[in-house]
DNA sequence: AATCCGGGGAC
DNA sequence: GTCCCAGGATT
């Protein structure tokens, strides 16, 4: 009788669990639900260096969901600011005020499935490693490593629900939390994108992808489209100790964030350069800036005169400029025109 | 099934 | 520079 998946790597969690913030060590009780909760939103689609500070800022803020339910949503968004993907945020205020009416978390992946921002991977995180609950659990990490273990040769996205049953049929009926966060640590520390260390690897004995000579060719990918090339302006109109800013609308990119006023660019097409005010405008240079689905040059254009702006906006000192919650964007931009004096 | 949505760390 | 990350919502 061999040991089975979960045993071995169960085995290797006791003693090689990463020590994080959110998280409560192998075994013990569960932390609360509002802060895996709370960190499971914050790593989707990033990294656990990104997070932590955020984690940590976050939960001094707001300690518990009722406290979160509470916050002006704008406050909120002004937390978020650098962590990218902001309907995220919008979520957490969403789902932390029906929480906070219904008394407290649901314990069972359906009824967490229902909150925003909940989708099939965090729900059956929270509901496993804050309820104790047995879910099938699969991020990018446990696809990693269940296509190396069980050589699955298709393609992604494709090879999802395979993959799926492969780790559904691993997922131990007990301890299916500290399962699911083995695998994650597995995959982020030995099975990773760049390098498989079968050598350190709790189950190297049962990889089939080892086995084959070549685990680092899995998972399969399908090949990703070229990013566009987009320009735009950014404008920097400033009055007494304090620049203008206004609120982007609620769709899109950086949806409800403050922003600098900029001339329509979006991942689809270039701004038209046009200035909100007419008059006399002055280059300050170019900010360069990476998003999902366009690569983006922003030209940062300073005003020299001194009509008012049109439209809905404020004026926000540039003492407080940390407080506005800028993106990293307009945070860049920002910080250009200020290096310049 | 595709596409949209940020940002930064590792290499 | 490229690739990737504790994905979800929308269409």
């Amino acid at each position: 009788m061999s040991a089975t998946v979960s045993d071995l790597l169960l085995d290797w969690y006791d003693s090689h669990a990463r020590a994080l913030p959110w998280r409560a060590p192998p075994g013990a009780s569960p932390t609360d639900a509002y802060r895996v909760w709370l960190s499971e939103v914050m790593l989707q689609q990033t990294t656990v260096a990104a997070v932590k500070p955020y984690f940590t800022k976050f939960t001094e803020i707001w300690p518990d969901v009722q406290a979160l339910a509470a916050a002006p949503e704008d406050e909120v968004m002004a937390a978020w600011a650098g962590l990218g993907y902001y309907s995220r945020a919008r979520n957490l205020v969403k789902a932390a005020r029906a929480v906070a009416e219904m008394g407290g978390f649901p314990e069972t992946e359906a009824e967490l499935r229902k909150l925003p921002g909940l989708g099939e991977y965090t729900a059956a995180a929270v509901a496993a490693i804050a309820f104790g609950q047995r879910a099938v659990v699969v991020d990018a990490n446990v696809e990693r490593v269940v296509a190396r273990l069980f050589a699955i040769e298709q393609p992604l996205p494709g090879a999802r629900k395979a993959i799926r049953e492969k780790a559904d049929a691993i997922t131990p009926d007990k301890r299916a939390g500290d399962f699911a966060q083995a695998m994650m640590d597995l995959g982020s520390s030995i099975c990773t994108a760049r390098d498989a260390k079968c050598l350190l690897c709790p189950l190297a004995s049962k990889c089939e992808g080892r086995a084959s000579g070549d685990p680092l060719r899995l998972p399969v990918k399908a090949k990703k489209k070229a990013k566009p090339q987009r320009s735009g302006t950014a404008f920097w109109i400033e009055r007494d100790g304090a620049v203008w800013l206004i609120k982007r609308p609620g769709k899109g990119m950086l949806a409800g964030m403050r922003a600098l006023p900029d001339d329509g660019w979006s991942a689809r097409k270039d701004g038209d350069g046009e200035a909100p005010v007419e008059g006399a405008w002055k280059a300050a240079g170019v900010v360069r800036h990476g998003f999902t689905h366009a690569d983006l040059e922003l030209g940062v254009a300073v005003y020299a005169g001194d009509s008012k702006p049109q439209g809905t906006g404020e004026w926000w000192p540039l003492d407080r400029l940390d407080d506005a919650g800028l993106p990293t964007l307009f945070a860049k931009a920002a910080r250009l025109v200020l290096a310049a004096r």
